[in-house]
DNA sequence: TATGAATGAGCTTTCATTCAT
DNA sequence: AATGAATGAAAGCTCATTCAT
């Protein structure tokens, strides 16, 4: 038995969390590495260290629980940073570039998460990208709405223009696949100037 | 005999023509309903009403093949599209405008070939996307160029801007599948303020 | 229709033997580079330069039919130019002198057919193998035993002995595969002396 | 898991060693029925009373490992025989004739072995059986050199007379499948004798 | 809780053969 | 007599999942 862990609702053990901690990092490598295609079982396990792809299923339910976990994770860490990083804004204009800058820098940094990210979402039909791009740029849409309604930004679709920023973002783990030593910072400031030019009041 | 092709090179019959246009359709469908890796042989042939997955090996060397045909008949397509387009045109701010809208457009109508493409060329991991997304964004980044020469854009990093505007367009058929009825032109018109903005000299 | 021929018996016309024998030579060719696994109807059409393996088919009833043919024609090749050579003989002894020296010169000169020769009986479960063996094997039985009745040979077991030379000389396409520059004259010198020895009466 | 054991090398379990015997043992047998090219998997799951052929390719990386493993098993058995045949020789000459009647006399009984070592080895066309039939006469070559060495052979070229053994050796399955009832350990005797009489120096 | 083993469906591809024209 | 097209069975192999221990 196990896996599924609905209805029944018995707490995870410190022993159950910690396994599938681990099978999850190992997952995130393969995906990395190989892409959703190639990440099967016998890659994850060989990766995590484990005798048998039984006990991946063992402690999820199926292959689609074990990407979510891993979008959950990924996109848990960052969402994280960001925050933290957003606390110290006082204007929708300063959240917006914070929110850019934060994201751009922290991608530069978890290249293999942002990789693994990549490939679980682009993968599948795109129903489930949706899902995830909606996700975070719903973030991104409150506040463009609270700049507008503060007078801050000009008006636009903000669904929209939310969802080119979160595409523009994500665009940089691509960018950084081709050329590694592309200069994360600086990515992160072109952006700025190109949201703050088509959302700012006075165009 | 077939299966390859090789060496003799003799040119196509009519019916191959067909029968190959049939697969790469059906092919098409597939893709864009069960994204790259449920699109097995065997969907294509109940799709395309083959009896035999078999035939599919006839009239392709390799999956390779077939999909390498499916990119060239969709970016064919829109290729030809925004070509036409752009040849009324008369300066770089208004390539770029003509761009964005054809492609929207284009999008707007050819909603399950755009889905395949994206399924097709996001496969594979990040390298081949960042071929393809490499090649589409040059395109742009030579428009954005010529601007900037011209004195008729604001100084960026044209390569990061034209990243941000492809990628933006491409952003348009996850939007659609989670949205059918959005407002296409609306949204080319949206995209077309952005990067007007975006680029302009005087910010 | 076409391809048995059996029963019906309508005469071959001319083209039909003709092609019949352009594609048991390119059979032979495919056996001799590829062995009988690869040697496919696409590989032997290719070879002979047909636009359809379905043209095989119509000429033979199945692959069966055309190895066959293929064992034929060599067997046939080889049989008529030993046969002339023992001609000149006149004892039992000469005999089996002659049909060693013969096939082992002809063996050194016809390489490719032996390797296709080789690929055929080899290949398919050990009774096809047999009846090519024990034919060619007759030959030499034959030999043998008139020595035999003739006072010239010991007594040994006619069936063993001629088993063991026909073998003994099917052995040399296969040392040429691994030395081409083997000097097969003295090859077959050298069975010679070991088949007189084993033969001769005063031993 | 497993799939080909790459990398961490575990040590074999009693319950994989018993299958891959078990899987080993189902080949032999298909092998000797079918000929190579017969021996599919589905045959061998058949004769191993496997549910799935699955589960070959589980316990071995490819179709090739599995005939390498068939092989060495059955060289394995014949080389433990005959080599403590050979213990008790004390001169050339006694140690081709224990040699060769060891061979006969394993090979008489270890019938279907005998079939499914040729069918392998005579696959992959003359390339693959010249290795092991050079390295088999490699051994008679042995034996050869140092009987004329020792003065007790006469001069002849070791590598064609061992070629020569070996291959009238190999011919014995052959023989035993046209006529299940023969007398191998005469065929032995035969063989001693004309080899005998083949390399003794006074002819 | 973890493991090795097993399962069966699925994959792409190759093949000899058939058939209408 | 020949061709291009189609067929369907079979191939080796991988996969996520299940299960007894």
């Amino acid at each position: 038995m196990q896996a599924s862990k609905a209805g029944t609702e018995s707490p995870r053990t410190i022993t159950e969390t910690a396994r599938r901690e681990q099978i999850v990092r190992a997952t995130i490598q393969a995906l990395a590495e190989l892409g959703y295609a190639g990440t099967s079982y016998t890659q994850i396990a060989r990766r995590a260290g484990l005798s048998s792809t039984g006990l991946i299923s063992y402690h999820f339910a199926s292959k689609g629980e074990l990407m979510g976990e891993v979008v959950m994770a990924v996109v848990g860490g960052i969402g994280r940073f960001v925050h933290e990083r957003m606390q110290r804004t006082s204007s929708p204009a300063e959240a917006l570039r914070a929110y850019i800058l934060a994201t751009t820098e922290y991608i530069g940094v978890h290249r293999e998460e942002m990789g693994a990210l990549l490939a679980v979402v682009l993968n599948g039909s795109l129903a489930a990208g949706l899902g995830a791009n909606e996700r975070a740029a719903g973030a991104v849409e409150d506040i463009l709405t609270a700049g507008q309604r503060a007078g801050q930004f000009r008006d636009f679709d903000a669904g929209v223009v939310a969802s080119v920023i979160q595409r523009a973002i994500e665009g940089l783990p691509i960018l950084l696949a081709g050329d590694p030593d592309l200069d994360v910072a600086a990515f992160g400031r072109e952006l700025v100037t190109i949201f703050d030019r088509a959302t700012q009041r006075e165009g």
